[in-house]
DNA sequence: AATTGCCCTTAACAATTTCATAATTGGTGC
DNA sequence: GCACCAATTATGAAATTGTTAAGGGCAATT
């Protein structure tokens, strides 16, 4: 339940104020990377791909809003959290951050404490079913690396098939949502492929019975669903 | 695309504050209730289960901190976003108010066009985030989500089997609205398959017996309707 | 090249659940 | 009391899923 993996990056043009954030937001567990202008924010932000930004709007090079739109118009960078943090406190300059597709405006100044709250505020509503960077799920104790290719119930690693794996990671991928039994034949197996009706609920079975956790619930008549 | 179908619940015992805030959502798209009192808020909550509460928190009967608090516990709030509205300014309230697991924490005086652009940046954020509520109907204390093909009566999960679920939803997808005998049996069975007459009065009784609630009225001679 | 082992699929049967029908009961209006 | 309609109950058939076992295919190993 740490928050080890996410990923924040803060453009600010003072150096204290990068120092004092970043200190705090790390004892908060947070991974925290810095910019100093507007163009080094969008070049870290592609190399990282952080979880949340952080923008001052007085920058050199490029000022936030700039970033902040730049950022929004890729498709990679649409569900990241962006708060603006800005000694500009009027009206029409927070309006305008927060329609440029802002998830917070904060002024300055602000006290360490509430800034990490209003962060904390942000990623809770958002965990709930996170899927952390390059497609790892992580959802309580378990996880699901399609990159490692491996599944790991509370620190112990388990071997899946590759048909066992892509089935659940795809129920995992949507947890709570039912997946019917075409569109699982459909995403896991293709089109063209049939196969017999058991085939799904064989697998169901080994997946249940190699990870011990009763986490596929059946809906009879309708398919399968992921619930921890 | 509009915000009509999502629901704003407002608690503050100011009247004219009540009015204007009431008065800029309501013309964004939302639908707004209005609350005077920390009581009267959470009776309102339930009853109309909004999509977002936005609190006052000096107000008679129950401040909104304990508002908020109650209203996290209960699973059927725990994706409600909150927002404190409040001319508590100080830094310790607003640590509080974020850590009781409000969304956004706003200081009075605000003008309404931020206040609503604030509004908008949260609904922003979660319907990207938890996938269009597409198709979940939430009527006062019940919800019904064939995304996840469950039915919550008082944060109370019900199974329902899938011709049960199916005409449930048929039903409260138009409440109040009486279904012909013929119309149900078009929509559910579909035109091609027949079947007796009493069929249907069987998995009404079926929906009404697992439900707990009298929330499908007969209409002799003509069908059912769904009704709270 | 043969063997081994694992993965995937299928088949067969058991267990469970759902569904439709029939029969019975209860209420309402004429 | 009769006719009608819906609610209820019971029941068996049908559909769906769980479970187990077995065989084919592919790749790695010997």
């Amino acid at each position: 339940m740490e928050n080890w993996e996410k990923k924040i990056l803060i453009a600010d043009d003072e150096p204290d104020i990068l120092e004092i954030i970043q200190y705090n937001l790390n004892a908060e567990g947070y991974t925290v990377y810095t910019a100093r202008d507007g163009d080094e924010a969008l070049t870290k932000a592609r190399q990282i791909q952080p979880d949340l930004i952080i923008l001052d709007i007085m920058m050199p090079k490029r000022n936030g809003v700039e970033v902040c739109e730049i950022l929004r118009t890729q498709p990679r960078f649409k569900d990241t959290l962006i708060i603006f943090l800005t000694a500009l406190s009027d009206e029409s300059s927070q309006l305008k951050g927060l329609d440029t597709g802002a998830d917070d405006y904060v002024n300055k100044p602000i006290s360490p404490k509430l800034l990490v709250s209003r962060v904390n505020a942000l990623f809770r509503r958002i965990t709930k079913t996170q899927e952390t960077g390059h497609g790892v799920l992580k959802l309580n104790n378990l996880v699901i690396d399609p990159i490692q290719f491996l599944v790991r119930v509370d620190d112990k690693e388990i071997a899946l098939a590759k048909k066992e794996f892509e089935l659940l990671y795809l129920l995992a991928s949507k947890p709570g949502r039912v997946f019917l039994r075409n569109e699982i034949l459909n995403e896991v197996w293709g089109n063209e492929v049939i196969v017999g009706d058991r085939t799904i609920d064989v697998h169901i079975r080994k997946i249940r019975q190699k990870l011990g956790l009763d986490c596929i619930t059946t809906v009879k008549g309708v398919g399968y669903k992921f619930d921890l």
